[in-house]
DNA sequence: TCAGTTAGAGTCACCCTGACCAATACAGCG
DNA sequence: CGCTGTATTGGTCAGGGTGACTCTAACTGA
């Protein structure tokens, strides 16, 4: 059994997992965003949260704000903790101190009927002005972007936002729309192919789209996290 | 007055601060520890660390573990939240979630005669074997290492490492301690000087050391954050 | 069949990099 | 003082990666 120690007084505060969950859906990078049950947010929307229970991980408690939003057991997401809030005014109500989860879903999140959920294109969200969420959220959802651009460089994790097999055209796709760039289709391919574990080759090519266009090969994730040498942007 | 919501039943945890403070001492990175008051945990070192008191932020409370650790009223570091720590079996005695921070100190942190502290080798701390650390600190370690690690790629945090001018030689110093590499000093100076907003030249030069050698410019920082282009080592 | 479109392969000039050499300016010593 | 050693700073040169661009392949739709 768990007791407190003798000689150091136990404060406590509420510890919550808020999560920003991001996919891709028609070429554009999009936020999962949910209705705030507290009056006093009434009219802004906020990320996807829990209290972290009893023995519950915080990794636990993330997937678990998501799965209850979206009205899915196992969302097949990426999860990544992005960082931690603990402003002591940053809830009206009480201390709350939110560990922020950055999650990526390999298919474009799909909002609950059931639940008050919405889909917005990240861009539309980062530009709202002051008022549109709830709390900090509107920090956090900066800092979710501002680490996805930045991870997007120096690891493969463009490739959670796809689902496998992907094609070329599709990665770069994940790039244009998180950095909101165009890239060169041909130097693009001479990079991811030349970084070493970044993709391998899968079997069979997909079929173009209705615009036409030569088919695709596909590959699949090459098992490599850390990219080297990155896909590094100029700004 | 802050009251709970009411459809929300409160959950709490204990919250702490956990502070990995790193600093360079004899061209090497040097860590702070301090002794746990903690029975369970004796013959381990753990991180300086305290409890988030009621209206402290997280910052806060990482800045007075750290000087209450060394006996400082100020202790000049750069302070940044490296991850936060949070399985339910972590602390033996309650569940404890930990936000871990990383201090980056100009100067060599001096150990506190009155309390039971010590300043110990990176490399040594990295390389103990279970049981060298208290609770999960050892993982925490390893973290706030790669943090350093990968962050002196991009950013211009090695300038925390050192007290302002610096030389050339003391920056590249840095790197080396960190990186565990040897740099090709003229190839270094180039790079850091093409990287814009990297440093600065500042008056004067600073005296040879007993080794004698040519006197060397004084730089300071050059207020950039992220470097473009980025210090990269090849792996 | 033909235009339009996308994928993939190749070329070329430029820049950054690592490796290396040379010049500068000090300390220490005989 | 002159010599040697050392660290800093500046410069050269070849090789690799990158951006811009061209060309071919392979499909869609009219």
């Amino acid at each position: 059994m768990r007791t407190p120690r003798a000689d150091a007084p136990i404060s406590t505060c509420a510890v919550a997992v808020d999560v920003a969950a991001l996919a891709i859906a028609d070429g554009r990078l999009t936020l999962l965003l949910v209705e705030p049950d507290d009056a006093t947010q009434a009219g802004r929307w906020s990320l996807p949260g829990r209290r972290v229970r009893d023995d519950e991980s915080l990794d636990a408690t993330a997937l678990r704000a998501l799965a209850e939003s979206i009205g899915t057991e196992e969302p097949a997401v990426l999860l990544e903790q992005l960082r931690t809030y603990g402003e002591p005014t940053r809830d009206p109500h009480a201390r709350v101190v939110s560990v922020a989860y950055l999650a990526l879903a390999a298919r474009p999140l799909a909002p609950s009927a059931t639940r008050r959920t919405t889909v917005v294109p990240a861009a539309d969200a980062a530009a709202w002005a002051d008022g549109g969420f709830a709390y900090d959220h509107a920090a956090i959802v900066q800092d979710a972007l501002e680490r996805l651009r930045a991870k997007l460089e120096y690891t493969s994790l463009a490739t959670a936002l796809l689902e496998q097999p992907f094609t070329m055209g599709e990665l770069r796709a994940v790039y244009e729309a998180v950095w909101d760039v165009e890239l060169d289709p041909a130097n693009f391919r001479r990079k991811v192919v030349s970084t070493a574990g970044f993709v391998r080759a899968a079997e069979g090519t997909a079929r173009p789209g209705p615009s036409g266009g030569r088919p695709a090969r596909r590959y699949h994730s090459g098992g490599a996290t850390r990219l080297h040498p990155a896909m590094l942007r100029d700004r």
